[in-house]
RNA sequence: CGGGGCGUAGCGCAGCCUGGUAGCGCAUCUGCUUUGGGAGCAGAGGGUCGCAAGUUCGAAUCUUGCCGCCCCGACCA
């Protein structure tokens, strides 16, 4: 992509209305735009990283065995009378009616929906274990819409929900969840601590809360600083047998202020272990059994051909979201610092001088030469000067930068710096596109 | 939802107290010079001062109402 001719309309003040660095550096970068409180329109920068993030958490959902289908934004209120929760959601639902008067409402979570989906359907435990997923936009009301993109009223979420036979059975499908939670997350570059949440009128310990661990976090968490360290389990898992895992990572301590326990934390965290910090909820799974399977009525015969109602459980991922706890965790004074994984370019080439004849045809043989093979180049080619080019650059957070230059040419080299280094190597440009294309 | 604050050019702000021709910086456009970390000079364009009533000869400025947005708190993916 020439810059000349995208669309980036990068700030060079900051805006008043953004206060904290992520929602800062998004409005900074071009990113988003906001419409109304809590609710951004997402330029191309933006929408780029935004679907980077959407496939890497799609990828790791079906890894995991879920199946990928898209339910509508909005939902008749009858469903939601069915379990009860029409009434209990409050002012943060937003109900709208239509032409006809059918009361409806803008999805805040898709529980009941999934539910009577799976109930149109499936009538035998042998369709089950079933995991369903979609990753589509939500709205929640908050009264305070705050923090850009990481506490919007309208997000992007990816919520599963899986149905199984019996309780056993759907520790199986959590524990998957939970694997792949921690693999999605740790593809992103962040490291993820899952930490036991509150599982309000269920009960049991089958909810966890995926925080990430950010200075500007919304929350104060305490744990076991092994379990930051502890990292993801990959893909090369035995996914039918994944207890031992699971419980390697809920093994030490770890919770939010909700949940906290001073006395539990001092007496089984050696003291140089403890680890207090702010963090950022980026997912939360959850099981739940049939709370919404008894009163919707989504039963399913068993081997015994008596009907039951399913055990249902349901995963949920902020993926807008995280592009702002992705930013708190990775950016500097200059700042945004993409992990490669989701940078919406991988290589900014900026020409040092436009116009040069041995600038621009030196910046056009890169820009083929990475494009083909296959590398998102965002290639520098208006006549800023170059300090605003790098700042440009910086900003952004491209993890590469080719500098391309008349004085270097001269020399026979180009610049490449590493943007999460900043490192700076001069070297032959084929020597530069062979490491950035190795 | 309680408390606080803000709305003046695309962005950041001054002007308001004490009513009288709407300003500054950045950005934009034109020209010239410049080009390795957000250039310089000269010129130009751009604003029903959030909306609506009121007071007044006259309102960005005073009064009232409404709308929008931000911050702190309580609450949430």
């Amino acid at each position: 992509m020439r810059l000349s001719r995208y669309f980036l309309p990068v700030l060079k003040e900051t805006p008043s209305d953004a206060t904290i660095v992520s929602h800062r550096l998004m409005l900074r970068a071009g990113m988003i735009k906001q419409e109304a409180a809590g609710i951004y329109a997402w330029l191309p920068l933006g929408f780029q990283v935004l679907k980077k993030i959407e496939q890497i958490v799609r990828e790791e959902q079906v890894r995991a065995g879920a199946v990928e289908l898209l339910m509508p934004t909005l939902q008749l209120a009858d469903l939601w009378r069915e379990s009860g929760r029409y009434d209990d959601y409050g002012q943060e639902m937003l109900r709208i009616a239509d032409r006809k008067k059918t009361d409806l409402l803008y999805g805040p979570t898709n529980e009941e929906m999934i539910t009577d989906i799976f109930r149109a359907y499936v009538r035998s435990y042998k369709a089950l274990p079933l995991n369903l997923f979609h990753i589509q936009w939500k709205f929640r009301d908050e009264v305070r819409p705050r923090f850009g993109v990481m506490r919007g009223r309208e997000f992007l979420m990816k919520d599963a929900y899986s149905f199984d036979i019996d309780e056993a059975s759907a520790r199986k499908a959590y524990n998957r969840m939970f694997i792949a939670y921690l693999n999605t997350f740790a593809r992103m570059g962040l490291k993820a601590v899952p930490m036991r949440a509150d599982t309000g009128p269920i009960g049991g310990d089958l909810s966890h809360e995926f925080i990430i661990l950010a200075e500007t976090g919304e929350s104060q968490v305490f744990c076991h600083k092994d379990l930051v360290e502890m990292g993801a389990p990959g893909a090369n898992v035995d996914w039918d047998n994944l207890q031992g895992l699971v419980d390697q990572r809920t093994g030490l301590y770890a919770a939010t202020e909700e949940m906290h326990d001073q006395a539990r934390f001092e007496a089984e965290v050696p003291d140089a272990s403890r680890l207090s910090a702010r963090g950022i909820e980026v997912g939360h799974i959850f099981y739940f059994g049939e709370k919404y399977s008894k009163p919707m009525k989504a039963v399913v015969a068993g081997p015994d051909g008596v009907e039951k109602p399913v055990h249902m459980g349901s995963y949920g991922v902020g993926v807008s979201r995280l592009i702002g706890a992705i930013i708190e965790a990775s950016h500097d004074d200059n700042g945004i610092i993409w992990p490669d994984s989701v940078a919406p370019f991988d290589v900014q080439l900026i020409n040092l001088k436009t116009g040069d004849a041995a600038c621009d045809s030196a910046c056009q043989g890169a820009y083929e030469a990475l494009t083909k093979a296959g590398k998102a180049v965002l290639y520098d080619d208006t006549d800023d000067r170059p300090g605003a080019k790098f700042a440009t650059a910086d900003l952004i957070g491209t993890p590469w930068q080719l500098v391309i230059g008349p004085k270097g040419l001269a020399a026979g080299e180009v610049e490449l710096k590493r943007r999460a280094t900043g490192e700076k190597t001069s070297q032959s440009l084929d020597a530069a596109l062979n490491r950035l294309t190795a």
